[in-house]
DNA sequence: TCTAAAATGAGAATGGATTATCATGAATCG
DNA sequence: CGATTCATGATAATCCATTCTCATTTTAGA
């Protein structure tokens, strides 16, 4: 699996180029006209490979199931627009979390995802 | 799916005990010994129900799938063991999220997870 | 108490995501 | 340029959560 193909330029391409996580289904479509005939299988196949050898990040979204963003950007949360579905990348962390954990607890990581509507949606689906 | 049964009770006790999210199993788990026969397929169709007649909330958790808590708390967060597993409720929230928000995106909810350890793990699973 | 309608329990069925299988095609290396 | 080994594609298989089915039990109300 570190051999390399057509079909894993393609994906990285597309998830390079998206520049936002994406669903398997995604990198599908996405990275098809790169690559005519990819299969969905080899999506997942890559994708498990890319986060075992850290090229890759994995992102669940609630309710929205396993996305993957290329690994090695800075700390970032996300948007998930209820319109398109589509999942975007933000910028920066409120700090206070700390605060919020209780007494005795541990702290070690936290997830933040805000919903809503996306720049292209705001117009046609408000 | 209105009336009052054993099952019902027991399963709104469970949730109301705990004071936290609980997964489909773990309601099964802990409201079984209340109402022994309980069966897993009525915990779905009441945790359904109460979520359509507002008495219950259903709570996300990335990767940890889908949970209930009772309905009408205020505004709070959650707290994942990762040793346990359990999901646990916070009070207060952040504020700064309207920042995050790119421009042109229309924020309207946010979730955030914080991951770590309870403080029952902290010992045992430090 | 008696009856009709609704809820339950057990297990089968479903749906969606992910993984396995295996013959074929492609990348690597001498 | 081979030969070898690995990756791929198509699809079957698996997994897990949730829902459905249906005979039986229970509730609510007359």
């Amino acid at each position: 699996m570190n051999r390399q193909t057509r079909q894993r330029e393609a994906i990285e391409s597309a998830l390079i180029r998206a520049d936002r996580p994406l669903r398997p289904a995604e990198i599908l479509e996405l990275a098809g006209p790169l690559c005519p005939g990819l299969g969905i299988a080899t999506v997942y196949r890559q994708v498990k490979q890319g986060v075992e050898d850290g090229r890759l990040r994995l992102v669940e979204i609630p309710g929205s199931g396993t996305l993957y963003e290329v690994a090695g950007k800075h700390h970032h949360h996300h948007f998930e627009c209820r319109s398109c579905g589509r999942v975007f990348e933000v910028d920066g962390c409120p700090g206070g979390l700390k605060g919020l954990t209780p007494d005795g607890f541990l702290l070690e990581s936290h997830e933040i995802v805000l919903y809503g509507l996306c720049r292209d949606c705001c117009g046609s689906a408000a």
